[in-house]
DNA sequence: TAGATTGTTAATCGATTAACAATC
DNA sequence: TAGATTGTTAATCGATTAACAATC
């Protein structure tokens, strides 16, 4: 399982968007919302949208869309952000606080129960309402808190070896905004959240629209 | 232009991981490092890596492989990341701020050069040797800062509305944090970083590992 | 030299898009 | 009804992978 394989991939990610579009047509009371409507929204082609969709098995009304309250049922579903996910953050500065402090993880069922840093200014302090422990507690805090996925913002040299730690210690999902790339049993899933590729991405579309003739 | 088409998107999103290798590479010492090892670091097949170093232009020794120094000139130029990039953040929140504090921006070249925000508290405060200005002063400042890049996040229903502003002061590279899509003239990029889909990825592989039965 | 590694060309794979009949 | 929108099947497109001759 060394390389998890995850077919739909691209439409997996695009869900989430799907979703926010679909809340805030429930929120401003629609019963239905087409395909054409979300792709016109994100600047997508409606068949993609359609595609996408089927993976959550709803099945739209011709003329009408798709039933708004049974797709939000079921893409959180498909998503599993329908039933609460407890994680920690490993790592609190710059960027494990602002993780904390992240508002939209609440609608992704989302739960950080705690945070663990190295740093005894931090230790004992709340961050967004959410208590931070000494490292050192990891092992023996992490049973009680029943969580098994890991936020990872340590700084990049501590995090191969931190994320020993956490999966001896009972983690089985790493959400890592280091930029290393972890070694990790196979039945650990891992996700690797790099702005750096972002980053190139902005860059050379920054490049080729000033004329650099690609 | 309304949808920036980039070819060899993927092989972009890599570079900077082969970058940091072979810029560890070269600290040690080494002259030339092989596709196979880049591969090897980063759990991909020589192959891809191969054909990701293509794009560059440098040619590899057989048996040797890449040379280091030309290596990583190559990579930079192709990314831009070989000149400076003059940024400002706009929303000096956890996100803001946490991205002002983030090291690796200066290997890239990029160089956050003032941020803006609405909270009188924030305004006048350094972050991250960053002076906060308040959102009012951004017309007045931009064209003295040579930036036209902006790392947006700010609250979401700002989002819009604040990118308006920014594009009339003359930015025409966004780096979007908000969970918004951006409607922007046809010569702005927009890169949007969006957390959620990695988080939509991290829990659908969990329910794939765990048996959901796909 | 022998063999590891390259670059190229072709094959495969998967995702996007097009076409269109079905239908509310 | 007429027409917008769906779901399906097929075509296209682009990225990944395989095969292999070239070569240091």
């Amino acid at each position: 399982m060394a390389r998890m394989k995850v077919s739909n991939a691209p439409s997996i990610r695009r869900l989430p968007s799907y979703l926010h579009i679909i809340r805030q047509s429930r929120a401003s009371g629609d019963f239905y919302i087409s395909g054409t409507v979300i792709a016109q929204e994100l600047n997508l082609e409606p068949i993609q949208v359609r595609k996408d969709l089927s993976i959550t098995g709803i099945v739209g009304k011709p003329k009408k869309g798709y039933p708004v309250e049974a797709l939000v049922a079921a893409i959180e579903r498909y998503l599993g952000w329908d039933r609460p996910t407890n994680a920690i953050v490993v790592g609190a500065g710059n960027l494990g606080s602002a993780l904390m402090g992240y508002p939209e993880f609440q609608q992704h069922g989302l739960k950080i129960v705690a945070a663990f840093d190295q740093n005894p200014v931090k230790v004992g302090t709340m961050i967004h309402g959410v208590q931070v422990y000494h490292t050192d507690k990891l092992e023996d805090m992490l049973p009680g808190l029943q969580a098994h996925t890991a936020i990872l913002a340590v700084p990049s040299d501590h995090a191969q070896v931190c994320v020993e730690r956490l999966v001896a210690a009972g983690i089985n999902a790493v959400w890592n905004f280091t930029n290393q790339k972890l070694r990790t049993p196979d039945k650990v899933v891992v996700q690797r959240e790099d702005l750096s590729s972002g980053f190139a991405m902005l860059s050379v579309m920054t490049q080729i629209r000033d004329g650099r003739g690609d």
